[in-house]
DNA sequence: TTACCATATAAGCATATTCTTATGTAGGTG
DNA sequence: CACCTACATAAGAATATGCTTATATGGTAA
């Protein structure tokens, strides 16, 4: 039985100040359901490479995502055991999906695949 | 029937924004219970009038809360029939409710009502 | 009218945010 | 080894944010 965590106030307007982007808020609803390399964000976001990765330093540093190592990519998803995870998955529960632009992606060769 | 509205990612994003602020997230999460004054939120947070009433102006400037005039007071509310309403409503609705401050205020005697 | 109370607005300042360009690092391949 | 690819980090600049103090506004009361 999943435990409910306490969510205080200053914890969530951290979050949310987090999500309140809309380059990272787009990352998370992605990542709720796909991995996703640095390299593919650089081609969905039309950004430059640093300023992707300083993104996703702040997702990563706050520990609500996770990367591990691929080959020689390094892939980014949800860290489902953050204490905040649920909130955040509720929280980006109404927005649009952003399947497309992952589709968008394949159909350019540009998708990262390890299998 | 209510419409379920359609929420754009760069709307949410700018909500969010909005809400991550430790201020206005608990000045958010009071108003969807209680209407509430200026000079109440000045109590409770221990700020500045200035200050709290930037905050409140952020916050009616987006449409998500609503003023109304009793007498020499200033009430605010959250406004029911923004686009965005269920969304925020969802948003706080994990977080702790903040009825005990309230209380505190009216037991200092420092609660306005207009009965 | 004058004075007071609740609130809003203006201006200035310190800090935070987000980008840019340049450079560093680490794994994979010839 | 040298070189490429993927990514991270550093430093700087432009802009945004959130406070402060001072002042304006508008309703109420004497």
């Amino acid at each position: 039985m999943q435990m409910k965590h306490e969510l205080d106030i200053e914890t969530a307007a951290n979050i949310l100040k987090l999500l309140g982007d809309k380059t990272r808020l787009t990352m998370i609803k992605i990542l709720a359901d796909h991995e996703c390399c640095v390299c593919e964000f650089v081609a969905l976001f039309q950004m430059t490479q640093p300023a992707v990765s300083q993104h996703l330093r702040k997702l990563k540093d706050s520990g609500l995502v996770k990367e591990s190592r691929k080959g020689q990519w390094v892939f980014y998803s949800l860290n489902p055991s953050h204490p905040s995870h649920a909130f955040v998955r509720n929280v980006i529960s109404d927005l649009p999906n952003q399947l497309s632009k992952l589709e968008e992606l394949e159909s350019q060769g540009k998708r990262i695949s390890c299998d």
